[in-house]
DNA sequence: TTCTACACGTGATAC
DNA sequence: TGTATCACGTGTAGA
């Protein structure tokens, strides 16, 4: 049996030293590396149970060698080209690229959501409503609005639809001021792709009065449905 | 000479049990790693290279464990806890950030220029301006905002700011009517803590007229930068 | 020289 | 059962 270990001993070494080469030419020829046949090299030797054993630990080896030189790809910063400074270099690298992320989110978050907190009973709608509306018309479009796509819930005090004509309606509607209210208003009223024809927003202490005076170009039945955390128009055009 | 390595034998058998212990108990306790120490354990043998040899791999070892320990805390994407993996996933997961960063990077620069070409002095003045304000003064908060962050850049026709009184300007603003033009603009004054007052926006046939009465909380001084292909508005506060 | 990092074969362990 | 992963001690090559 170990008389195995002693007769691949030459060919590991003229092996070993190609791997070493490979060693220092990485990051030029990862995809060509074919692994160890399990078969014996001599041509005809039986293949025991420690040969096995120890093809499949090159095998392994090579595996790791590998992929730890493809994580020496990915990663910018080369400090050593030691095995443990590679992993090294990939875990702080993926921490900066983790706080870069989070100081981007926080930023773009804290931007638009001022100091206020988040609702819990938010996410849960978020996710069901659009869904239903998607199954039940086929032409109808992305006409859900949600203002909560980022930032935070609208207190609606109050808000009425007045009709004038065919596609054009008058919304009034009161609200809580708070960070952004006007702008996801505005955001609603647009990606519903209704036309604004003039809107007036006015602001109380705490409240906010804003007057639209919108045309819809198709026919539509326009619903406003209201919460107490959040506003959702949702707009049913009907298919022609 | 081998004696050493028979003796540690049981040390170490106990200590791979441990250390397979800590394979399933990962990521709690990366911190207190302690490495072997040179010295000889059974009390007063001399040491010789031999051992010396195996304590230094020994380490080597264990720093190189610990440290693909400490790979896979920071990578979500767990598939298995095998060592290859550990490397592979963290490439996947490395190479996931950098599409992410890449594709919100791109999106960006491509919605900030639209369909002219890239201006080449933007990127410089986006990165270069919060540094300039945060070192300059030190109370400035985020004041600086950016009317592109999403969606499609404002063409600005004409742009006036009249100057009231102490903390109340007005600002009449023309520009073309496209795509969530009004959430922008109204996301763009919000996110400058200020006090809208009124607000009208009136629409033409392709250009939007709004004018706004704010208030502003601080003594400022406004300083509206028009871009053609975006709008710009920054504030910089007095420090008081 | 010593020191460092490495690949190797081997036996043990878990599935 | 075999198959895969692992830690170990050892020899070696370069600094």
């Amino acid at each position: 049996m170990e008389n195995f270990g002693e007769e691949y001993k030459h060919y590991w070494e003229t092996s070993m030293f190609f791997q070493t080469q490979e060693l220092h030419s990485w990051g030029l020829n990862e995809a060509l590396s074919g692994y160890y046949d399990s078969s014996s090299p001599d041509g005809g030797a039986s293949s025991s149970v420690a040969s096995k054993n120890i093809v499949s630990e090159r095998n392994r080896r090579k595996k790791l060698n590998d992929r730890l030189f493809a994580l020496r790809a990915v990663v910018p910063n080369i400090s050593k080209m030691d095995k443990a400074s590679i992993v090294k270099d990939a875990i702080e690298y993926i921490e900066h690229l983790h706080e870069q992320e989070k100081s981007i989110q926080g930023e773009i978050t804290e931007l638009e959501a001022g100091k206020q907190k988040h609702h819990p009973s938010y996410d849960h709608f978020q996710k069901e409503l659009p869904v239903s509306l998607r199954s039940k018309k086929k032409r109808t479009e992305h006409l859900f609005a949600d203002v909560s796509s980022r930032n935070f819930p609208i207190q609606v005090i109050e808000l009425s639809v007045a009709y004038v004509r065919e596609k054009t309606f008058v919304v009034s509607l009161t609200c809580s001021k708070r960070r952004d209210t006007i702008a996801k208003l505005c955001e609603v009223f647009e990606s519903l792709q209704l036309k604004i024809i003039s809107a007036n927003i006015t602001s109380f202490s705490s409240t906010l009065l804003k007057t639209a005076f919108i045309e819809v170009s198709l026919p539509v039945a326009l619903i406003f449905i209201v919460y107490t955390t959040s506003l959702r128009i949702i707009v049913f055009r009907l298919t022609d």
